[in-house]
This record gives structure tokens, sequence and C-alpha cells, in this order.
RNA sequence: GGGGCGGUAGCUCAGUGGUUAGAGCAGGGGACUCAUAAUCCCUUGGUCGUGGGUUCGAUCCCCACCCGCCCUACCA
């Protein structure tokens, strides 16, 4: 059995979970299930980000202490998750004392490595923003964009990592390690980032209270990318005398956004190098999902709730919905009218309509009781192609593919039935092979289609007959053409994804 | 300004240095009626962003440009 963990980002419980969020974290939960059907042993972890100044300000304007500001936003990504069914093995959180002894240690051992060494960082401060400003977000004249006054020079004493450092050994490793970032073509962008060069970054606040404090010297609270990108460590128990971290790690994969590639793909693996801990095995960088056609934001009115979608497609629906529609690497396009249309072609049209006019055949036709499929099966070709092309698909982490060539088999057993017609013949053995056949292409299409539509595959595996769940199979075997047996009774049950009028 | 990614049928996307560029959905026609007015078959539809270049030949290689988006160093 072999191990395979998976991270999502950490989410900032400044803001409520919102599709983008969802859009992860569904991909993740569907490529372990995914692992999980070949008896991997997984480990799915997200969890929340919840340091750093802008929590502090929230929790103030709150009245509440930040740590029950983020006791009280925590529970709604966790529950968030839960309503869509994702099976995450576990949930960090940074205020948790696993996570600050895992910063701890990883902040000590570049310290320690001398790749952390204090120095001054200087820049642009609006006092009233309380933030750092670049010269380009400035206005002209150094007046900050938001309070439209002067900025002062400020300087403050950091500890800075030496990313400067990393630079030749990072590109060696990626050139040692091709492939590591899927899709292929974000590789190449963690790469020219790289090569552009690599400036130190402070890794450390004086003026931050809200926070972990580095462990030789507690004026210092640690700043972001220390505290946050650490939590795929402290999951493994990294810190931890006691336990073993690297009977987790590496990690698998990190899902991440293309936003974060620097921060992933370049600080991370440095900053795990200089501390003497492998590097990640891989990374899949995705895209964004743009609301119809804009970048989802606030200010734009245009932030989607996951949880209000289920209430009209279901979960396995949005889940669907989100696996399907987009490229993953690529931006996808969010909107309310492909969400019903396609839950309608495909699943309702499909795949639910698929199980019923079985089901209503076998009643019909054979008793009620599935018949055995032949071995000879036309359909047993199309059932290969479309494990082997899924199978294919999730290894490359691109969902959509692998849905797609999923059902392509439901599609050839649907034509195959309008082949044979065999609602059209007297009960006996012709039908019985027809029926046998569609029934068993119809088992492989849950075993096929679980990881992306876990509780609707539960269902038809029940109505299909057949004892236990799809998620106890164990693949490749179980795709094996003839898995079905035959001799169970087929239950017809009401629609799986009952239509949409739009 | 610099770096990067993308621009292929109405929509979402595949794709390859070479005969007539593909899929799903949507549209049109037909068949069927077991099924959630579902399904199946056939079909309309593309100057493969623009202009050059390399080549016997480019959507795929090179250059320039246009458009969209991302990053540009401390918001995940």
């Amino acid at each position: 059995m072999s191990r395979f963990y998976v991270t999502t980002p950490i989410y900032y419980v400044n803001a409520e979970p919102h599709l983008g969020h969802a859009y992860t974290t569904i991909v993740g939960d569907a490529l372990t299930r995914w692992r999980r059907l070949h008896g991997d042993d997984v480990l799915y972890l997200t969890g929340t980000d919840e340091h750093g100044l802008k929590i502090r300000q929230s929790a103030d304007a709150a009245g509440m202490s930040p740590q029950a500001f983020c006791d009280s936003i925590a529970p709604k990504f966790a529950h968030a998750w839960e309503r869509l069914n994702i099976a995450n093995d576990d949930f960090i959180r940074t205020t948790e004392p696993r996570h600050h002894a895992a910063v701890q240690e990883l902040l000590q051992r570049c310290y320690d490595a001398g790749d952390i060494e204090l120095d001054t960082y200087s820049g642009k401060y609006c006092v009233a923003c309380e933030e750092y400003y670049s010269d380009e977000e400035l206005l002209d004249n150094d007046h900050c964009p938001i309070h439209k006054r002067p900025v002062d020079h400020f300087e403050e004493e950091n500890y800075f990592f030496r990313l400067s450092r990393f630079q030749d050994r990072l590109l060696k490793w990626y050139a040692d390690h091709p492939g590591s970032i899927v899709p292929e073509f974000r590789g190449n962008e963690a790469l020219g980032l790289i090569r552009g060069g690599l400036r130190d970054f402070s890794v450390s606040r004086t003026s931050l209270d809200w926070g972990i404090r580095l462990p030789w010297d507690d004026k210092h609270v640690a700043y972001v990318w220390f505290d946050a990108l650490t939590n795929y460590l402290s999951a493994t128990g990294f810190g931890d005398s006691s336990v073993d971290y690297t009977q987790r790690w590496p990690v698998d994969y990190h899902l991440i956004g293309k936003d974060i590639i620097r921060h992933h793909c370049v600080y991370w693996p440095a900053m795990l190098m200089s501390a003497g801990v492998d590097l990640p095995k891989g990374w899949a960088v995705g895209g964004w999902l743009l609301v119809d056609g804009e970048k989802m934001a606030k200010s734009t009115g245009n932030v989607v709730n996951p949880l209000d979608l289920i209430d009209v497609v279901g979960v396995d629906g949005f889940r669907y919905y989100v696996l399907a529609e987009t490229a993953y690497g690529s931006d996808g396009d969010f909107s309310f009218d492909g969400l019903v249309s396609r839950y309608n072609a495909d699943l309702a049209n499909n795949l639910g309509n698929l199980a019923a006019r079985v089901a209503t055949v076998v009643e019909k036709k054979c008793g009620g009781i599935g018949p055995a499929p032949r071995t000879d099966s036309p359909l047993a070709e199309a059932a290969a192609e479309a494990v082997a092309a899924t199978t294919k698909a999730w290894d490359a982490v691109a969902p959509s593919r692998a849905l797609e060539a999923t059902w392509g088999l439901i599609r050839a057993t649907n034509a195959y039935l309008e082949m044979h017609e065999p609602w059209k013949s007297e009960p006996g053995s012709d039908v019985d092979a027809v029926m046998g056949d569609a029934l068993e292409a119809l088992r492989i299409v849950t075993l096929l289609a679980h990881p992306a539509v876990p509780a609707t595959t539960e269902v038809i595996w029940m109505r299909l007959g057949l004892s236990g769940s799809p998620a106890d199979q164990r693949l490749p075997a179980a795709t094996s053409w003839g898995g079905y047996a035959g001799g169970t009774a087929v239950e017809k049950g009401d629609p799986l994804f009952p239509r949409i009028k739009s």
C-alpha cells in the first residue's frame, strides 16, 4: 500500500468560504478519493491561516480577541467542506500548538543553517493603512492609493531569509525533477521566476503581535511565509520529536492557485532545502474560476457562495460541475446557466437517465434480477478504454479529462442499448445478455465516477444490488470486465438527478 | 517597464510539421419510446488572434503586433 499526501492552501479566515476555495478543495477531494480507490493510505489536508495583522484588525473591529475571532470563522470552513462531502483527513489551524511547534522547528533549522539573518527592512509605509507599499502601488508623489496622503519612509529590524543564495540550487533541483509541477506550462512559470533573480525576504516583524514568536528572539513574530507554508509540515508531525514526520512527508501534491506559485514553488522549496527537509514530490497548479468571465471579488459583488448552489443542483451536481467544466491549470468560467446546463446534460440526461432506463428494463424483462454480463461483450472494449483514459487523466491531475473519459462509457452504453432495443424483445437470453452488459458497464461507471460524485455513486451501487460501497472496491481489479456476477435485485428508485427546467 | 500564460466551431475545450482540423454542449433533420420530453443516428458550423518569415508544406517552428489574464518580491 502506498501513501499519498495532498494539501490545499490554507484559507485565510478573513473571508468566508467562497467558490474559489471550494474549487481547489473539491479537486483535492476527488483526487484523493481516486487514490483511496486504489488502496492508498491517504492524507488529505486542508485548514485555515489565522495569524497576521488583518486578523488582528478584524478581531478588533468585531470586539473580539483574535483567537475568539478565528474560532468563530474557522468552523465555517470546516462546515462548508462537510457540506460538500470533502473527505479531508485533517484540518489544520495555524493557531494550534502542533503548528507552532513545527514553525519554530523550521525557523530554528534555517537559522542554525545560517540562512536567516538580522537585517533592516525599509519601505514606504502608510500609517493609516498600517501597510507597506511598493513604488508602483503608490500614486504619484508617493501618496497612499487608499488614503491619498503621503506615505512615510519607515525602517524596521527584520530577520531575512537568504533566498538569494538558492537560485542555483533551485534550478538544479527542478532540472533534476522534471514534471514535478503540473501542468507543465505552470512549471515554466516557476522556472521563469527563479531565473529572474531571487531576493531575500523578511520572515519576521516586531510590529506584529498576533503570530508565532521566533524561538531565538521573542521580540519578533514570524511573518506569513514561515507561518502559513509550514502548515503542510505541521500536519505530518514535524516539530514533534516523538513522531517520525517522514512517514508522511514529502507531500505528493500541493494543490495551489496560479497566483501563489512564487511562494509555493520558490520560497517554500528553498526554506525546506535550508532546513534539510526533503522537497515536495509535486505541485498541481490550478487556474481561477472566474464568475461570468470576471474575477471574483468583493468589489464587483460577484462572490459566489458554493453552499447556495448545492440547493439547486445538489452536492454532487456542484462537485461534478467544477471538476468537469474547467481544465485544471487553466482559468475556468463559472456561470449559473453553465451549471444548470451541464447538470442536465451530463448528470440528468446521461448518467441519471441511464441508471433509470436500465433498472426499468431489468424490471420489465428480467424480473427485476440483474443478469450476468457476457464475457465477450462489445461494451467490454469501451469499458477498458474508459478505465485506461480515466486513470491516465486522474494521474495527471486532469479531472475534466477523467470525467470526459468516464462519460464516454456512459454514452457508449446508451448507444449499445439503442442498438439492441431490449425493450422490444421478449424476455430471454438475448435480453439478459444485453442487460447484463449494461449493468456491468454501469457498475464500472459507478466506480470511475465515484471520486467526483461520491454520494450518488453510493446510491447507484446500492440500487444495482451490490453490497458495500464503491469506496470499498479496489482498482484497477474492480474495473475489470465481468466483475458483476448477476443475480442481484436491481432497484429503480427516484431519479438521481431530477432534470432542472431552465 | 520587465517576466509568463492564453487567444482553435455560438459555448467549454482537445489536437498534430503534412492527405478533407476534432469532442461535448447548443442549433437543424431523422429514428425510437425502456428511460428524468431523456436516448440514438445524421447534420449545419471554424480565414485554428493579425501580419510577416523558415519550409516542398504550418493551426502546430521563428519574428513582430493586437487582445485577455497572471506575476512583478512580503494578502492567502
